[in-house]
RNA sequence: GCCUCUGUAGCUCAAUGGAAGAGCAGCUCCGUCCUAAGGAGAGGGUUGGGGGUUCGAGUCCCUCCAGGGGCACCA
């Protein structure tokens, strides 16, 4: 038991967590929408701040509590310069783990994922998150999801949602289809099992029409964005530049069309490779003798038992075999054997190349492999900018060394001159693809052509708690839109669905969902998929604008005034699927006129994991540190301040680095000092003491740029010293009644009330600020950043170096606006620079004032 | 293998080409019946190695080493 009175004098966080949370409950001071603002409020500039939103798997951990500390640090920081911040959160809540827990437990995914995000919301609001708990969404929510649906059909009016027949990725344990960027490393993304190819029909996003878009506009993101989620992206999207050429085919009527970056190469062609697994592999060899057709089939069923994780082991031999068929090259009439080798993909290009062993290494590891002939086209040797080769008498004696590929087994990928290759011989490459093309272009054989490594967005899942795919089937099988009016379609009650996998959709086994009439009546049936959840997250950022709006999916006119996002915080494990597809949907609904920007992520913060002994946190490896466990030792202040404080915010925190209780300690000194300060709240701080005012306004002057370069830490070690300038001051200066400590521990506070919000409002009121009749307004998160006086940025007097030779040999006291001249001359005045000079000639005198002067002498 | 980022005090990080610094931890001292909180003080550096440019390099260039990240049979 302890004495209440005593305790009052004590820092004890969680107390003042008690103390302020249920006055910020009641004056919810981050609430945004137009009724709760006030006029001034209304008529501030606006900041979209938003925090990736978590997935309700539990409750929150410790990677949640970095993203959610660093996010609020920022929402925080521009409520205190003036703006009025959009902040919102909400739920990605359908989902895969709420299926296998209901699976594993027995449980109703959507009690299982309702009660999980109650635990969540009640730790953010413990965590304080300066969150507007009035716009809170569920992506689970038939009000969220039937605009989901809602946009679906708006792409499929426009044809960027279609159905097509194709190899899939397959999760055999999770029993579904999985996007390609759900693909890492061959294998599930989510589970780890290694990923299988099936030939289904499916339902995707026509992301391809946008490639170059979202390559382009990379452009507008960089230095916004961090540079390595910018490379991904532009990785992912692949766009390769270079040729479409046709070669004849013998015995087809139609021309193969294969695409080549080097067409410049062309005639150094000397076979062409398809893909084993692709339509023309099949149509060739079936086109061709009996014991070829046995070949291919036989290399064709090996190929299809690799994993995804063999083939791309790009160390493995060559394997291929011939189908005695042959292409013409269209250049040289040339003819040239056309082998299936599954070192050709079926999805990339045309699924079709033309071999130039000579200048491609893969096609020389193959030419090699099956005694197939080098041609060299391009003599890499020859100077291709015009500079005179040196040529030593050595060299003549020597024999040089060869370079030809079939020799070396080096396939010769540099620049050079063009030989062997009729109106091309003597061109650089660059000149030669240029004048290839208009040679393939004047005969209509080929044209210039771009390729992308990005994919159609695979968005079906055959699982229960996603999104329904609104279309319909009649009893043609013809796929029929639901009208508009009839949205949402309801996901049925879970109750009764067996949701064990088995490869197709668990709705398909609930007749009354299945079953159907189309708007003119006729019979139908619903397509039982449902969709991928990246479609969800992929629009949430606008449906926050106005939560409850039962009209619409969102407002053009709140776009205009919040969107898009100013910053965005979230992990960089989602550089390329959730932003990638973000991306596309904000051109998409730019395209159809709901929104006047193409990016929907302004400005974009990856913080990094928190991790332990160097290693990723997780359950199997029994590392964990809980996210509760350590709110109940240090309170939740310290946490956050040691999140912001561990390092720069993209970098891993290992929290057997940190020390929280640092943290806390510190977070004591400085709410001490609240309790110190003697003078009035409208004492006069011009009055106060001019060293630590010195300090105060630096800190003034350089904080708000370190937090809008993300240097959280830094600000913490900034605020750190002037919590010690002050203690000084208190302890060993002028004391705890000059107004300078005022000013000095109210910049604490309005500091400390981004990283350390119960603490700050604490000090806040202990200084006798905080005024309960001015509601939100009297809260230290309103309290408003101090402006910096210039004229206690600049020091009274300022150290001046002088160098002779690059070493210091006199060090000045002079005024900081000391001219060049006069400085030099009260350098050279110094008699301890004269005897550095020693007599020597002076040859050159650099001086910069009032820092330096480095005068050089001839040796 | 290719591309890229990062190497500064024990740890985490600062330093428009101009004196190598801060916070934390550790150490010493004060304080205390004891412990802790609290206070005072000092120490700690080949800025990963080597070379270059410069009056002057942690900073720019080259090279090597170490670590992280990305890509990797994409024609």
């Amino acid at each position: 038991m302890s004495d209440s009175i005593e305790n009052e004098n004590e820092y004890d966080p969680h107390r003042l967590e008690a103390l302020w949370a249920p006055v910020w409950d009641e004056l919810k001071p981050f609430a945004t929408l137009d009724s709760e603002l006030s006029d001034d409020e209304r008529a501030r500039p606006r900041k979209y701040i938003l925090d990736m939103f978590p997935y309700p798997s539990g409750d929150l951990h410790m990677g949640h509590a970095e993203v959610y500390a660093l996010g609020d640090v920022v929402a925080r920081y521009w409520r205190q310069r003036g703006f009025t911040v959009l902040h919102p959160i909400g739920w990605d809540s359908f989902g895969l783990p709420a299926e296998n827990a209901a699976i594993k437990r027995g449980a109703d995914p959507r009690e299982w994922t309702y009660a999980n995000i109650a635990q969540q919301k009640a730790s953010m609001k413990r965590y304080a998150a300066s969150f507007d708990w009035d716009r809170v969404l569920h992506t689970s929510d038939p009000e969220y999801y039937q605009w989901n649906q809602w946009l679906f059909l708006k792409m499929y009016e426009k044809g960027l949602a279609y159905r097509k027949a194709s190899w899939v990725n397959w999760c055999p344990n999770d029993q579904t289809v999985l996007a390609n960027e759900q693909v890492v490393d061959g294998a599930c993304e989510r589970c780890g099992a290694t990923a299988e190819k099936k030939k289904l029909t499916q339902w995707y996003l026509k992301i391809t029409d946008y490639a170059d878009r979202l390559l382009d506009d990379l452009n507008q993101l960089e230095g916004r964005w961090p540079s390595k989620v910018l490379t991904m992206q532009r990785n992912w999207i692949g766009r390769s530049t270079g040729a479409d050429v046709d070669f004849e085919i013998e015995g087809r009527r139609e021309p193969v069309t294969v695409f080549t970056t080097r067409p410049d190469t062309l005639y150094g062609a000397t076979f062409m490779v398809v893909a084993p697994d692709s339509d023309l592999a099949a149509e060739l060899a079936s086109g061709s003798t009996p014991e070829v057709r046995m070949r291919f089939q036989a290399y064709l069923d090996e190929v299809q038992k690799k994993t995804e994780i063999d083939r791309q082991d790009t160390s493995r031999e060559k394997t291929g075999v011939f189908l005695d068929r042959f292409a013409i090259n269209p250049v040289n009439g040339e003819r040239l054997p056309i082998w299936a080798a599954d070192y050709v993909l079926a999805d990339y290009g045309h699924g079709a190349v033309m071999a130039v062993p000579a200048h491609d290494q893969r096609d020389l590891d193959f030419a090699r492999a099956f005694d197939l002939p080098v041609k060299m086209v391009v003599d890499t040797l020859a100077p291709v900018t015009g500079a005179i080769p040196v040529i030593t008498p050595e060299m003549l004696e020597e024999e040089p060394p060869t370079i030809d590929p079939a020799v070396t087994g080096e396939a010769l990928t540099g620049d050079g001159r063009m030989i062997n290759s009729g109106p091309l011989d003597g061109l650089s490459k660059n000149n030669a693809i240029k004048r290839v093309i208009e040679l393939l272009d004047e005969r209509g054989t080929g044209r210039a052509a771009k390729t992308y490594r990005l994919r159609d967005w695979l968005i079906s899942r055959q699982r229960y708690w996603g999104t329904p795919i609104p279309i319909m089937y009649d009893e043609d099988g013809r796929e029929v839109p639901v009208p508009e009016d009839q949205l949402p379609v309801r996901l049925p009650d879970a109750a009764g669905i067996d949701m064990k996998p088995k490869g197709t959709s668990p709705l398909g086994g609930v007749e009354s969902f299945v079953s159907t009439t189309t708007p003119d009546g006729r019979p139908a049936r619903r397509d039982t998929d449902t969709m991928d959840t990246f479609v969800d997250s992929s629009w949430y950022f606008l449906r926050f604008l106005a939560p409850n709006d039962d009209t619409q999916a969102f407002d053009p006119r709140d776009a205009e005034k919040w969107a898009p996002v100013d910053q965005y915080v979230g992990g960089v494990e989602h550089a390329i699927l959730h932003l990638l597809y973000a991306r596309f949907i904000t051109k998409v609904l730019f395209d159809l006129g709901y929104v006047s920007f193409t990016e929907p992520f302004t400005a974009l913060l990856n913080q990094g994991m928190v991790i332990l002994d160097g290693a990723k946190m997780s359950k199997s490896k029994g590392n964990l540190v809980y996210f509760t466990e350590e709110l109940d030792q240090y309170g939740v202040d310290a946490v956050r301040l040691t999140m912001a404080f561990a390092g720069p915010p993209e970098d891993d925190i290992d929290w057997r680095d940190v020390s929280v209780t640092g943290s806390q300690k510190f977070l004591a000194r400085a709410w001490r000092l609240s309790g110190e300060v003697s003078s009035d709240v409208d004492v006069d701080f011009d009055e106060g003491d001019r060293a630590l005012r010195r300090v105060t306004h630096r800190f003034l002057a350089e904080a708000p740029g370190l937090v809008e370069a993300f240097k959280f830490n830094v600000v913490v070690a900034r605020t750190m010293e002037l919590v010690n300038a002050i203690r000084k001051t208190v302890d060993s200066g002028p004391g705890a009644g000059d107004p300078a400590v005022r000013e000095a521990v109210e910049a604490v506070t309005i500091a400390l009330s981004l990283f350390a919000p119960y603490t700050a409002e604490d000090m806040w009121h202990r200084l006798g600020r905080g005024d309960a009749a001015a509601g939100r307004a009297g809260l230290v998160a309103f309290a408003g950043w101090r402006k910096a006086d210039p004229t206690l940025l600049v020091d009274d007097e300022v150290t001046a170096v002088v160098q002779v030779d690059g070493k210091v040999r006199e060090r000045l006291t002079v005024s900081p606006r000391v001219g060049n001249d006069e400085l030099e001359a009260l350098a050279l005045a110094s008699d301890a620079v004269q005897r550095a000079i020693g007599g020597r000639e002076i040859v050159q005198t650099i001086v910069r004032a009032p820092k330096i002067v480095s005068i050089a002498t001839r040796k």
